[in-house]
DNA sequence: TGGTCCGGATACATCGGACGTTTCGAGGCG
DNA sequence: CGCCTCGAAACGTCCGATGTATCCGGACCA
């Protein structure tokens, strides 16, 4: 195995093992690598391929650091990966979140507090009556995310949370808003929220199950009937504004 | 934004933009850090980042070059990550395996063919009356995975995969063992295909359920009633056998 | 003609060192 | 006591050189 890919493997163990633990920081550069046999170079690339992954956080001037290795802040890498997926498989990110979304939905009627119900409430209301088609699809990423993290299940959350991207990605939304889907949509938010409100798991799954079928059905038609040129319609990538894989992960205060 | 981040965000775009396709081939190192104006160790951190999450693949001698982008072989990264995940964790994993694998199982008992079904019959009866314990390990695993892969969809797959890893992982399955509960596991196998093999989704999907509940209540009763001593059985992180991240990926014949 | 072997060209792998930039904290100063 | 300055520490970037694996074309032989 390659020098680099050694010190992958090496930086790993020492975290499996428990020699470093989440928030530790790592052995300056020259030292790491002395102890591990390789330049510092080859070391550098090793640290860069875990802190894309966000296993090590580096910060210049201080040190690089194991980060607190949540699950949500892992799962994060998956949300990059899944931005190179071609469109044919958006049909399959549908599939899954069809299944998960009213699970976590059916969770979070049993398991999200009151007052998390209540913020939500607010998030629809204050959408207001004629919203602009970013604002209705803040709201739309802001609702789902609420509700997976509702589930009370991070893994959960964060699985949704990177399957959801590129739903919102290309012309997709555009689609949907030309067609009036969304408004549908927006009622369909308030049937599922109201379920949890009522503490109802196995309405607020139904109510899901609705919402997520109608998009995927809609999907369907457009890309079965025109071959042709539904599927250019779903190929631009701009990708709707997130973080950017490498943003900086600050420090608490 | 750092030089290298930027490159990792550049060659990301040139994929996206269409660029760069799978199994393209990269310039040359040299060329590339001119293009991107920086040096070549600075490209090189980038591309050994994003060979980690398996979108490019490096050859010695020969080129770097995308890889297919396939969504299972980029769902692999989740496993690495996985990897490095807490024992608490566990339990999330777990409940997201249980709302995974039933529903992978009703659309394998839709969609996989006779000839596989016949296949992992075949698996099952291979195993013999007494079989060791490693070899029930295999077995299960292999079972779960062809089940996920008779979905029809190779992210649900991937995913399931991922989660599954650590499962098997430390001496959760010795002490699945050594309770007893692997032999009421197997039959439960034989139930689920005999549903698939019967096209009935909802059966499958039932027989599914039973048999994660059965192992993730044994769990939660490990880790509940002796906080002190159970947690422990799960710390150990020796990985079931499995393919390196970094393992060499050939071309086809 | 066809197959094998060999060597050069190519491209990645690794190294060592040098210098820039950022951060942090110890002291000095008001 | 609080603010400011400055230097040490640590990461960021670059350069050039050498090692090593791969590929390919030409020479050689049956």
């Amino acid at each position: 195995m390659a020098v680099t890919d050694t010190a992958i493997e090496a930086i790993k163990q020492m975290i499996v093992s428990g020699e470093l633990r989440p928030g530790d920081r790592l052995p300056r550069e020259n030292d790491l690598a002395a102890r591990l046999g390789l330049s510092r170079n080859s070391l550098r690339e090793a640290v860069k391929a875990l802190a894309l992954i966000r296993v090590l956080e580096v910060r210049q001037g201080d040190g690089t650091y194991v980060t607190s290795l949540d699950p949500a802040l892992l799962m994060e890498t998956m949300a990059f990966v899944l931005d190179l997926q071609q469109d044919a498989s958006v049909l399959e990110f549908f599939e899954v979140r069809r299944i998960l979304e009213p699970a976590a939905a059916a969770r979070a009627a049993l398991r999200m507090p009151d007052a998390e119900v209540a913020a939500m409430r607010a998030l629809l209301d204050d959408l207001g009556e004629d919203p602009s088609a970013d604002d209705q699809l803040a709201c739309d990423v802001e609702f789902h995310r609420l509700i997976a993290i509702g589930s009370g299940n991070r893994t959960l959350a964060s699985i949704l949370e990177s399957l959801r991207q590129p739903t919102y990605r290309a012309r997709i939304w555009r689609g949907l808003t030309q067609t009036g889907a969304v408004h549908r949509s927006l009622a369909e938010h308030r049937s599922i929220l109201d379920a949890i409100a009522a503490r109802e798991p196995e309405v607020a799954r139904a109510w899901a199950t609705v919402h997520i079928a109608g998009v995927e059905r809609w999907l369907n038609e457009m890309v079965s009937p025109e071959p042709d040129e539904a599927p250019a319609a779903l190929r631009t990538a701009s990708a709707v504004s997130r973080r950017p894989l490498n943003r900086s992960i600050r420090r608490g205060p």
